[in-house]
DNA sequence: AAACAGGCCTAAA
DNA sequence: TTTAGGCCTGTT
């Protein structure tokens, strides 16, 4: 796959990738499909996922994850950060769609089509392997919101009811050392447990409600995850929306970045407005076929970078 | 100050 | 099947 010419060594306490292609930190986390991540000042992404904290920093052809083993990278960072995934066959796919035959019969690729230049805007962009529970209550909160405010809140929801980061067992000597004050995501036990009021206290406004009632599902077994990421795409979006405040957006977000469904579409007012310009009567993605959302990923960010650059004149 | 933010719910055509 | 308001709250 996508790992084929991927070199790991160590470094230290860290681990480097190297060989690697369409991987590039700050267009993966700074594209609104992950809330727990920050760039420090050096460059470096720091967040926490899958219960530990993860720093990575782009180098020349890779990049270095600090306080990491390659036993580490390979077990949990690899899914995680969409390496698994083979971006160089996705990227053909993609780009034979906006290939048309010339009167000659060869290929004659599109140079202005829309999703050809947004894939060269993007070429770092990856779509990362989260949590599906997590991607729930992450895009539940994110809905009439802003990425702001929208980290602040989960921010508060992880101090609030997540389990401090567990101290480092003996097996592990160079994982990250942990700081007071990190915290793993809720389980849902802990979520649907509290207080409705509890939560409107963290500021989710309306939403905490919508949260509540989604953990409660997720615990009680009204929502089964695992069974969701059995059915088809279409099947799962249908269940997902079965919890209030989950309508067609949530849920392909949550299908998108939660369970691996790259079919999945989310139409936000961004891709909404980006698809009435330039692909005019289109309801959906499926022009964009199996990698849709993918698809989706290059246009929205390449139509925000090109709203930042146009508001940065002004 | 009023509008807006990566929507969704409800009521009503 | 589609459309119009309202909704928590912080930011501009």
């Amino acid at each position: 796959m996508g790992k084929n010419m991927e070199k790991i060594e160590q470094i230290g306490q860290n681990t480097r990738i190297l060989g690697l292609e369409y991987f590039d930190p700050d267009r993966i986390f700074d594209c609104g499909q992950c809330f727990r991540f920050d760039r420090r000042p050096d460059g470096a992404w720091s967040g926490i996922a899958l219960g530990r904290r993860l720093q990575i920093r782009a180098i020349p052809g890779g990049i270095e994850i600090a306080d990491c083993t390659p036993e580490r990278y390979r077990t949990l960072w690899r899914d995680y950060l969409g390496l698994s995934d083979d971006y160089r066959a996705i990227r053909a796919e993609l780009a034979g769609l906006v290939e048309d035959r010339g009167p000659d019969g060869k290929d004659r690729a599109c140079e202005d089509d829309p999703l050809r230049r947004a894939m060269e805007a993007g070429q770092g962009i990856r779509i990362l392997r989260q949590p599906p529970f997590e991607t729930l209550i992450s895009f539940l909160i994110s809905q009439n919101n802003n990425i702001g405010r929208i980290k602040k809140n989960i921010a508060a929801l992880c101090r609030a009811y997540g389990d401090p980061l567990p101290p480092l067992g003996p097996s592990d000597p160079l994982d990250p050392p942990v700081v007071p004050g990190d915290y793993a995501f809720p389980i849902p036990e802990r979520l649907a447990a509290a207080g409705a009021d509890g939560l409107r206290g963290l500021g989710l406004g309306y939403r905490a409600d919508y949260v509540r009632d989604a953990a409660r599902a997720v615990a009680d077994g009204t929502l089964n995850l695992s069974a969701v990421s059995g059915m088809d795409t279409a099947d799962a979006a249908r269940a997902l929306c079965e919890i209030r405040g989950v309508g067609p957006k949530v849920a392909a977000c949550v299908l998108l970045f939660g369970f691996g469904r790259s079919d999945a579409f989310p139409m936000d007012v961004w891709v909404k407005r980006l698809m009435a310009k330039y692909y005019p009567g289109d309801r959906d993605g499926r022009r964009f076929g199996r990698y849709a959302g993918i698809a989706q990923q290059y246009l929205f960010y390449y139509e925000r970078y090109l709203a930042d650059r146009e508001g940065a004149l002004h």
